[in-house]
DNA sequence: ATATACTCTGTATATATGTACGGAGTCAAA
DNA sequence: TTTGACTCCGTACATATATACAGAGTATAT
């Protein structure tokens, strides 16, 4: 039975055109397409895709994933360099939200204790 | 003293072609192009923009601006609506922020007690 | 053998927010 | 009056991550 490539996105909750979009990226190969019939998938390649979902989730780009692919066999250093990169870069995100939601949250209040709904003390804010 | 579109841009610390990618996008009007010359652009436009500039600080997108600068005088109470919802979106970015930051601390941990450099605990758990 | 579903390929579109460029017009200053 | 800087206009490009589509081929089910 062919694992064909709607059966590699079935499985892993994608769409057939991130598939392809993956290959064209050279994040995973193209298996090659037989005289007749339609390409097979091998395993080595769904887990592959499979291990760039998961990287996503941690965050990483398809950028940095491809990186991760390639020194896959390599020092675990570099990989934890990466990794506390990404770290950092998320605190600072958050960092940054912390900061929105602290103004929000002062701007909203305004709102709340405003009586007249003429006024807008956000929009008095933003104009400033 | 014609306020030239790069006088605008200077002013506000932007680029001219944000200028005019907002004037394509109807948040602010262009200006008449007098016959001779340049056009001319008046202080509620720069004003405009300023206003703009700082919805975005706010975290509110372009379009979301759109509808800000459209409610201009409208009850506060949409406003508030707006706010609000843009508030609880920083707050479910700030979680999914933290679950990640959890889950790189966890791998780094791991990273820091491995003593063989051949192995990598990070990439053997993308794997999994 | 025919209908229906799937694949393959190349290319276009989507999203959000701009930035860059070429060529023609205009202004200001020396 | 020439030079250098600026404007105007339309369009293309940039980023990241996909998604959509058309037309031809292939497979499967009845």
């Amino acid at each position: 039975m062919v694992n064909t490539i709607s059966k590699v996105a079935k499985s892993l909750g994608i769409n057939i055109e991130t598939v392809r979009f993956y290959e064209r990226k050279g994040l995973i190969q193209q298996p090659n397409k037989p005289k007749i019939g339609y390409r097979d998938y091998p395993k080595s390649t769904v887990d592959r895709i499979a291990f760039i979902k998961r990287s996503q989730e941690l965050g990483f780009t398809l950028n940095e994933i491809q990186g991760l692919l390639n020194l896959n066999d390599n020092p675990c250093k570099q990989v934890q360099e990466m990794a506390e990169t990404k770290l950092l870069n998320v605190q600072q995100k958050m960092q940054d939200l912390q900061q929105l939601e602290r103004a929000l949250k002062t701007v909203l209040l305004q709102c709340e204790k405003n009586a007249n709904d003429e006024i807008c003390p956000l929009i008095d804010a933003l104009k400033k």
